[in-house]
DNA sequence: GAGCACTGC
């Protein structure tokens, strides 16, 4: 087996020790590895190692920490060895800037220029020609890729970088490559192999996942740093956010004591300021929310401060609701932070929480992304793929079938899918389009109406980051409301959704549309990514149109409800009633009471109100929700029903029909175990809340013949028939 | 009367 080859480690009962000189991040590294010249770099050794490795097996993980080089060197080796002669050599990043930056110093150091044997592709930029050989791309460039070309017969090689990131397209990725190879499809290339790189993961399950295959681990240098538990945040503070007075308290110890260097610290937002004394020497503090957030020069870093606690956005599939929840890192993560410390010297790292919360609060490694949010525009992705059995599809960890289940839900609610859960005609158009289901419907049907000139700036606008600028001072705050209050009253002053499109047009029609922004509070960065979202949408629609049998439907209402009739038809699923006093309730079964988000025109207008649709919510001290506007219950009556009308187990069949029967039967089984497992902690449970209570002492005897001769007659009859 | 991370197509 190639596994057991020599120079060739398997990942088989290998340990994933957590340790500090194994935990990084590429991002930042690249600058700094710039000053290596790549000869010097340790993977170097491994060269001949890691071209043999890929020639003899379809999958291979290669992990090493950040600086030894696999980024940069990994494809250069493969090219030089030839394998691109079969195929373009890709390799995906999570993020676009190390993609372009890393393909950069590739062509550089191969010299050539960016674009002809080295190349990158991301969204808005495709820098590459028919001459590349080495293609470095976004996780997400590579999915839409698979759309056109499922069996990859362009490419030689995939290379997924930074897998231990396990971004939400990373493990489809996985997922998909993993099927290609069990499928043996006729297309599929022979020759075509892939390599997982990572830094720091389960590589045991990982290596299990894609067949025990080989793992080449590269070792780098790191400095020591020294751990520090400063014992200020406990088990008990895991709920509590007033941890950020205890990185202060560091950080102004570090300062006051300890020896010259830079702080980097790491927090859960951005801090207006946080204030150190005047410096007897000049020293640096950077504040971080996230490591990925900013490339940061780490250079001088002697000091790591961890705050401990991430936000993370979760999705909630029994409430159908994102929330933005602060959570502790895990160990891994911590790690990560505590390497920044040695990169160019030896360092300190100081935690602000003590030894038992990170035995008891912080987990190992993050919950990926798969497990947490929502599932709906992946689960689409896949459907067009053709892979419709989306429960049992190939996950490295299977999010809960409960995620899985509401965005079948969801796509069948937008028309995406039909009851039997296949995708629909609707369905393939709409996973062209970059956008959420709901938007993408929304636009849809303006363009069976002809009217999408009103949709598409609203879905760029949505699509980028937010666009109104809330400066920190009470005085500029006032002055930016008021101009923000402007812009939608000259939107009518009661649909936030319009407000969007009166600023993306007045900006554009302006003689300088910066200066527009400088005076309306509106970041101009976002308006010029909308401009070209807007662009991309437009051109989508433009093709789609093109479609002999594209729908084209007459408009007969009044000509000013338009907008919010196109929106009705996507946004129905996002429909609330007003309740009590200023509180609606959603019509989506779950009856969730929200709020209007002070940010909304309709905020403090609630009494006027009757039913309105909103684009999304945030869970914060209430539920809010964002981006807002009134409608009226005729344009959404008939829409309601499909709300309901739906069976998940029909949504889903194509999972069970294609499951044997033996199968149902060792799955039913389970399903009985588990309620047994979950039935006797409850009462484990409840016995010890008894204990506690000396009257039920007298009691417990008699509970316990009683529940002995249940057992005897229910559960152990069970037991023995599953046996 | 809120605020409150990041990425991608």
């Amino acid at each position: 087996m190639a596994a057991d080859r020599e120079p060739v480690r398997s990942s088989q009962g290998r340990s994933a020790p957590i340790s500090c000189h194994r935990r990084q991040r590429d991002k930042i590294q690249i600058p700094e590895e710039k000053k290596i010249t790549y000869c010097d770099l340790p993977i170097k050794q491994q060269r001949r190692k890691l071209i043999q490795a890929v020639k003899d097996n379809p999958f291979l993980i290669v992990t090493g920490r950040t600086g030894s080089g696999k980024t940069t060197q990994l494809p250069k080796y493969l090219y030089e060895a030839g394998f691109s002669k079969h195929g373009t050599i890709g390799v995906t990043q999570p993020r676009k800037v190390a993609a372009i930056s890393v393909a950069q110093r590739v062509a550089e150091e191969m010299n050539c220029s960016l674009g002809n044997l080295v190349g990158y592709q991301v969204r808005f930029d495709d820098c590459s020609s028919q001459d590349t050989a080495i293609k470095y791309m976004t996780d997400g460039c590579l999915l839409r890729h698979m759309m056109v070309d499922p069996d990859l017969t362009k490419f030689s090689v995939i290379i997924l970088d930074e897998a231990h990131e396990r971004t939400l397209t990373t493990d489809i990725l996985f997922g998909l490559l993993k099927k290609l190879f069990q499928e043996k499809s006729p297309t599929r290339k022979e020759h075509l192999k892939v390599v997982v790189m990572s830094a720091t993961m389960e590589l045991v399950g990982l290596s299990a996942f894609f067949g025990n295959c080989p793992v080449v681990d590269i070792p780098g240098k790191i400095f020591p740093v020294k751990e520090i538990f400063c014992d200020l945040i406990g088990p008990k503070d895991k709920e509590n956010s007033s941890y950020v007075n205890a990185v202060v308290k560091v950080t102004l110890e570090i300062h006051l004591n300890e020896l010259a260097g830079d702080i980097l610290v790491f927090l859960t937002e951005q801090q207006r300021r946080i204030f150190l004394p005047p410096p007897p020497g000049i020293r640096k503090c950077v504040v971080s929310t996230n490591i990925s957030a900013t490339s940061l020069t780490i250079d001088g870093i002697r000091y790591v401060v961890d705050g401990g606690f991430v936000k993370q956005l979760n999705h909630n599939p029994r409430l159908g609701l994102d929330m933005l929840e602060v959570v502790p890192i895990s160990k891994s993560e911590a790690m990560q932070r505590t390497g920044r410390a040695g990169r160019t010297s030896s360092g300190t790292c100081f935690r602000i929480y003590n030894q038992d919360f990170w035995n008891q609060c912080m987990p190992d490694y993050m919950i990926p992304e798969i497990k947490r949010t929502s599932l709906t525009s992946v689960i689409l992705t896949l459907k067009c793929l053709a892979i419709h059995d989306v429960i049992r599809f190939p996950y490295l960890e299977r999010p809960d079938e409960k995620l899985i289940l509401e965005a079948l839900k969801h796509l069948y609610q937008c028309d995406a899918i039909n009851r039997s859960g296949h995708v629909t005609k609707l369905g393939l158009s709409m996973a062209e389009f970059p956008l959420s289901p709901n938007l993408t419907r929304a636009i849809l049907k303006a363009a069976f109406w002809g009217c999408e000139d009103l949709l598409l700036p609203i879905a760029a606008m949505l699509s980028v980051e937010n666009v109104f600028i809330r400066p920190g001072e009470a005085e500029k705050q006032k002055e930016a409301e008021l101009r923000h209050q402007e812009l939608s009253s000259q939107a009518g002053g009661f649909n936030d959704f319009a407000t969007l499109a009166v600023i993306f047009e007045q900006c554009k029609s302006s003689t300088s549309p910066p200066t527009w922004c400088q005076r309306y509070w509106i970041h101009w960065r976002c308006l010029q990514s909308a401009f070209r979202v807007e662009g991309q949408l437009r051109e989508i629609i433009r093709k789609l149109k093109q479609q002999p049998d594209f729908p084209r439907e007459n408009y007969d209402g009044p000509k000013h409800e338009i907008l919010r009739r196109c929106l009705c038809t996507g946004y129905f699923t996002n429909v609330a009633r007003r309740s009590v006093g200023r509180t609606f309730c959603t019509m989506d079964g779950h009856g969730t009471p929200i709020h209007i988000h002070p940010s909304s025109a309709l905020y403090n207008q609630e009494s006027k109100l009757e039913w309105i649709i909103f684009h999304d919510v945030l869970v914060t001290s209430k539920m809010y929700v964002k981006t807002v506007c009134p409608i009226r219950y005729e344009w959404v009556k008939d829409l309601l029903p499909k709300l309901y009308q739906f069976d998940a187990y029909e949504l889903s069949s194509m999972a069970r029909h294609e499951v044997t029967e033996e199968e149902i039967k060792r799955w039913e089984n389970k399903e009985d175990l588990k309620q047994q497992k979950d039935k006797a902690m409850k009462e484990s449970l409840k016995k010890m809340q008894r204990r506690n209570d000396d009257k039920s002492i007298l009691d417990a005897r008699a509970r316990f013949l009683e529940r002995k001769h249940q057992r005897s007659q229910g559960i152990t009859g069970t037991l023995k028939e599953t046996d």
